[in-house]
DNA sequence: TAAATCTCCATGATATCCCATGATCTCCCA
DNA sequence: TGGGAGATCATGGGATATCATGGAGATTTA
C-alpha cells in the first residue's frame, strides 16, 4: 500500500478477562512504517467511546495545540481534555494491547468492542455506543467545547 | 495511454460462495500504475449499491477532509459517513477480491454483481439495483447529508 | 507475596494462495 | 476470409497462511 496512514472499516473484537484486545490487522498494517509499533488511545472528543491513532498523528494533534496562545484558557482546556487520559499502547507479538482500566470504564467497555476506522484516527466503542454511532444518534457535547474545537483551523488549501 | 484512471463500461460478474469477485480486467488495467494493486470499496453516497475507486482517488477524497477543522463536528460527520464502511481490497493473482460480508449485506448483493464504470469511480450493484440504476430510478438520500457533501469544493480549475 | 503484565504456544475460523478448467477473444497464416 | 493455435479471462476447488482468541507459564511491579 501507500505510506499514508488511513484507518478503514469496522472491526468487532473481544476483550478477554485480562483486558486484552487485538488491534485489527488492517490497522496494524496501516501503522507498520511508524517508529512506534502501537497506538495512542484517549477518550473521544465528541461524546462516544475512545479514540485512537498512531503516535505520529498524535504528535500532529499536539502541533495544532501549539497554534493556540500558550497560557490561554482555551489551550489549557483542550490539553486537559486529551492528554491526562491518553496512553500509548504497544501491541505484543500477536497484535494485542492491554486496555487500561480507567479508559475502559470511561467508555463503558466490557467484553466486546467495535473498532471504527475514521481516516486518520479510529474509534473504540462499546456495542451500545457503536449502535448509537452508526445510527447517527450522537450524545451531545457541551456547546462550549464544540465551539472550541471548531475554532481550530484545518490544513487550509 | 495516459496514466489517468478512468473506468469504462458495464461488467456482469459472479460472486462465488466464498464471497470472491473478479474485478473486471478493464478496471484492473486502468489501475496498473497505482501503487496499491486493489480498489477501495464503500457504500455509495447517493443511493444505490457500492462505490469503488483506486486508493489514490480515495486519498484525494481524504485530502478534502484535511481542509476541514480537525476536531470539528462537520469533519467527524463526513468521516463517519464513509470510512467505517470503506475497505481497501487487494486483488489476488487472478484479479479477484473478497467482498466483506457487511458491504454485501448493505448493498443487497448475493451471487451476482454489475460493475458500472463511472469515470473516476465505479458502482458495484446487485441485479435489482442495476436495473433501477440504468432506468434512472434513484433512491434519495437525506437532504442534510447531501448538502454537507455538496459543500465540499472540487479542484476548481 | 499477591497482583498485574508480558511472552509464548495452541486452536478454530477465515481469508489468501495456487493450480485447473472452460469460455471467449486475439492473432496469424493459409 | 476463414479457421486454428495460443492468450486472456472469469470461475471453481483444495491447500496453505493469517488472524483473533484462549490459556499456561515467566517476569515484573506494588
Amino acid at each position: 500500500m501507500d505510506n499514508e496512514v488511513i484507518f478503514f472499516g469496522t472491526h468487532e473484537n473481544k476483550v478477554d478477562r485480562k483486558g486484552r484486545v487485538s488491534i485489527p490487522s488492517l490497522f496494524r498494517q496501516a501503522l507498520v512504517q511508524e517508529p512506534f509499533q502501537g497506538v495512542v488511545v484517549y477518550p473521544a472528543l465528541h461524546g462516544l467511546g475512545l479514540e485512537g491513532c498512531g503516535l505520529s498523528h498524535f504528535q500532529w494533534i499536539g502541533r495544532h495545540l501549539d497554534k493556540i496562545a500558550p497560557f490561554s484558557r482555551q489551550r489549557e482546556r483542550l490539553t486537559a481534555q486529551i492528554f491526562p487520559k491518553a496512553r500509548p499502547l504497544q501491541w505484543d507479538g500477536t497484535g494485542r494491547v492491554q486496555l487500561p482500566a480507567d479508559l475502559m470504564t470511561s467508555a463503558g467497555i466490557e467484553d466486546q468492542v467495535y473498532f471504527c476506522g475514521m481516516y486518520r484516527v479510529f474509534r473504540v466503542l462499546s456495542p451500545a455506543d457503536h449502535e448509537a454511532f452508526v445510527s447517527g444518534n450522537k450524545v451531545e457535547d457541551s456547546e462550549t467545547l464544540d465551539s472550541l474545537f471548531d475554532s481550530i483551523e484545518g490544513d487550509g488549501q
